[in-house]
DNA sequence: GTATAAACTTAGATGTATCTAACAAATAAG
DNA sequence: CTTATTTGTTAGATACATCTAAGTTTATAC
């Protein structure tokens, strides 16, 4: 049934790695994946060659790198269960969403199909991670909403913020500070075009201003713009 | 503070397997410890080369091998991780058993304080792992309470079955279909001599023939003679 | 007490995951 | 178009975790 052969957890990371940077459909090329990685090109050439010989990635020789349909597979339940561990320890173990990324980083490589599905239920089959991001299915298949980042959206518009583009714990920490947290209300009083910093009102009662980088990261949806 | 030198999952089991075949005091054969882990004598002899460049045990040419006081400590904390994982399985996620050894086995070598002791918290600091063996301490102090086998208990033993020395799979699934769990009343009726087969009286209604091997697996406890 | 067996060690090989140094191709600049 | 610069590849080295084959030491048997 499961036919079991098992890639090692660094195997497993970098399809995960290339899944995040493609979106699942796109390419990447080796060099932006050796800096997402944090290691250094050659050992990009050598496990593209492993995954390659497993029918995991497509590369040819000073070409951009792209999963196969079974690399896509994979990648998307391994962040799957990625997604699962982050929902449990905020749902189930009361961490901050600013704790999770780290441990789940690490839970994620657990071979156990059980354990997560054990959470899955237990959290009654979650569509989002605590940061926004879709829960892909048992299939590997996942909702690609793109989400508009706050940073593309004009003056006077009404939002909502849905999601964050990364879960770094001193990212999060800057929100948590600034009680800024997934579902809030947001409208965009103002937009500076020299350098990008908007002046948002939260939930029609606090106002605040925020930098670029920070705005770069807020993933937004438009408010029913009827009444 | 952490004084953060890490050793890898592999360092780790072999530390772990250690202890738990030196009960954290004696010495172990390279022979046992090799077979104990599934590895080939002359893995035991690199590893331990390592493990003593680090200071973690102590092993002269054709000696047996011990822990140094730190090798004990750090032994102790990665089984406390075992176990405190085994009982949030058993107890906050209704796994059996029998499903969770393979899984603390994983899980164990999460680098996170942290989520070991939100377990810990959890459930209350418990004392014991889901099958009956002592959780070692923060400080890596474990209690060596020595239960004896039931196979060593004489004929006429009013007992309680308080631990198992064995975590298979299949061992606790025996267990399970015969209804045998920790905490159950058991006295012994009869010992056969020639084969150590045992008849067991349970909960003073029913009764069963469990062979040597079975009951030297169950560890128990006198009930108080008095009465 | 020597011979045999068992346990243990050393040496050398393999596969994974990484690196540096050196070279090659593609891209950008002038 | 030729020259830099950036990007990508190859070759060779190192550390970890394991093995097999070949010796050594210790224990057991006669
Ligand atoms: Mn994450
Ligand atoms: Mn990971
Ligand atoms: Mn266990
Ligand atoms: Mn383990």
């Amino acid at each position: 049934m499961y036919f079991c052969f098992v890639n090692s957890n660094t195997e497993e990371n970098y399809l995960k790695a290339i899944f995040l940077l493609t979106d699942g459909v796109s390419e990447v090329q080796p060099k932006e994946l050796s800096e997402s990685l944090g290691v250094k090109m050659p050992t990009i050439n050598s496990m593209m060659k492993r995954l390659l010989e497993k029918g995991l990635v497509e590369h040819t020789s000073y070409r951009p790198i792209s999963l196969t349909k079974s690399g896509k597979k994979m990648a998307a339940l391994i962040i799957r269960k990625h997604r699962l561990t982050e929902m449990f320890l905020v749902e189930k173990m009361e961490f901050g969403w600013e704790e999770v990324h780290e441990i789940a980083e690490q839970v994620e490589h657990i071979k156990s199909p059980i354990f997560f599905e054990k959470m899955n239920e237990m959290l009654g089959s979650p569509k989002q991670d605590p940061h926004g991001s879709s829960i892909p299915d048992l299939n590997g298949n996942i909702d690609n909403v793109n989400y508009p980042k706050l940073s593309d959206c004009e003056k006077n518009a009404e939002l909502r913020l849905v999601a964050v583009n990364n879960s770094s714990e001193d990212f999060l920490k800057f929100l948590n500070a600034r009680k800024i947290s997934l579902g809030l209300r947001m409208k965009v009083l103002s937009v500076e075009s020299f350098d990008g910093n908007m002046t948002i009102l939260f939930n029609e009662k606090r106002e605040e201003v925020l930098s670029k980088i920070v705005c770069d990261r807020l993933l937004v949806t438009q408010l029913n713009p009827s009444k």
